[in-house]
DNA sequence: AGCGTGATGACACTTGGTGTCGTCAGTGCT
DNA sequence: AGCACTGACGACACCAAGTGTCATCACGCT
C-alpha cells in the first residue's frame, strides 16, 4: 500500500473546481483546496507553478494536437485547410462527456480577470505554436501569421458556442462553420 | 508650498522604469520602488492596481485613440480603412522622442512572463474595442472582429519593427507597411 | 539487509496587496 | 477670521501567494 493516496493532482484539480464554482476563484485560497485533498500547501505548487495553472491543465496537449495535425496535412493543403485540420482534431478535446466540465471550468475563468488573463496568453501561446507549425510547412510569413490568427480567432467563436447554455451541436461542426464564415469575411476585406 | 513633493506618480513611473532596467522586474520590489520614489508601499498601490500596472499606463488613451479615429472615418470607409487611419492616429503616441523610452519599457516586459501576460491582456482589451468600434459603425459581425484582429496584428508587427535596434522609419510608414501586407496575405488566403 | 529515489510534510520566510485610521495642507463657505 | 470639508499621504497590522530547505518514509533495486 502506497504512502499516501494516489493521484494527488486530479484530487487538487477536483477539489479547487469544486471551491471555485461554489464560492468563487478569488474568495478560495490554496490552503483550503489542499485541506479538501488532504495535502499541503507546498505540494500543491509542486503540482501547478500558480494557483491560475489548476485550471489551465491539458493546454499542451491541445497545443500539440493543433500542431500535428498541421504537420500532417496533405502538401498540396492551403494553410486554411491546414487550419482546418487543427481545429478538427481539437474536437477529440471536446467530447460531448467533457462538456459540463468544461462549462463548469469556463464559468470559473470568466467571472475573474486574473483567469482571462491567463487565458489569452494559453491562447496566444497556441496562435503562435500554429503560425510556426504554419511556417515550417513552407508558408510565407504574413500570411501563416495571419491564417493562425484567423484559425484562433475561429477557434474561440466555435468554443464560445460549444460551452453556451442548451448547445448541442459537435464541435468540429462549430468550427467548420466560424471558419467558412471567417473565410467568406476575409475574402471581403481586400 | 506643497506638503508633499508634486508628481508623485510620475516619479514612481520613473524610479519603476530604472530599478527594473537595472535590475530586472522581479528582483525588484515595491518597497525599493517607493523608497527611491520617496513615498510608501501603500501609495503605490494608490495609483497603480498592482505592480504590473506601473509599465502600461497610457493603455487606455491609446485605446481612445484608435476607437476615435474608426468613428471619425468617412462614411463610405472600408473596414480596413478605419483601421489604417485608427493605427496612423496611433503615430501620435509613437513619436521620435518617446522612442527610448518605449524601446526601454519594452525590454523589461519582453524579459517577463508575467508582462508579457498584462501586456496580452491590454492587446486584447484594444483588439475587442476596434471591433467594438467598427460594430457601431455598421460593420457586420464575422467582419468586424475579423478586421479588428487583423488591425491588432498590422499593430504588434509594426510596433514590433519600430522598437527594433537601429530602426528609424516614422511609425505610421510601418504601420501602412504592415497593413497591406496583411491585406494581401488575406487575398490569398481564399 | 542496505541503499537510493521520489513524493510528501513541516516550517520559516519574502513579497504583493488590502483595510483602516490618523495627519495635515489647501479650498471654499459663512 | 473662523470653520468644516476634502484629498493625498503615512503608519501599521494583516492576509494570501509563492519559495527555500530539510526531514520523512514507502518503494524498488541490488
Amino acid at each position: 500500500m502506497a504512502r499516501w493516496e494516489p493521484n494527488a493532482q486530479e484530487r487538487l484539480t477536483q477539489a479547487a473546481l469544486e471551491l471555485f464554482v461554489g464560492q468563487g476563484y478569488d474568495r478560495t485560497t490554496v490552503a483550503e483546496i489542499t485541506d479538501r485533498a488532504g495535502l499541503t500547501k507546498r505540494t500543491f505548487f509542486r503540482h501547478y507553478a500558480d494557483k491560475r495553472e489548476v485550471l489551465f491543465l491539458g493546454q499542451d496537449q491541445l497545443t500539440r494536437l493543433f500542431t500535428d495535425a498541421i504537420k500532417a496535412a496533405p502538401t498540396g493543403a492551403t494553410p486554411l485547410d491546414a487550419v482546418t485540420a487543427a481545429l478538427e482534431s481539437a474536437a477529440a478535446v471536446f467530447g460531448q462527456d467533457r462538456r459540463e466540465f468544461v462549462r463548469q471550468r469556463q464559468s470559473v475563468i470568466d467571472a475573474n480577470d486574473d483567469l482571462r488573463e491567463r487565458e489569452l496568453l494559453k491562447l496566444a501561446r497556441l496562435t503562435a505554436a500554429m503560425a510556426t507549425a504554419l511556417r515550417e510547412r513552407g508558408v510565407a510569413d504574413p500570411t501563416a501569421g495571419l491564417a493562425a490568427e484567423v484559425g484562433s480567432l475561429a477557434f474561440v467563436r466555435a468554443f464560445e458556442r460549444w460551452v453556451s447554455p442548451s448547445c448541442e451541436e459537435k464541435f468540429a461542426t462549430l468550427a467548420r462553420e466560424a471558419l467558412a464564415e471567417l473565410k467568406a469575411a476575409a475574402a471581403t476585406l481586400a
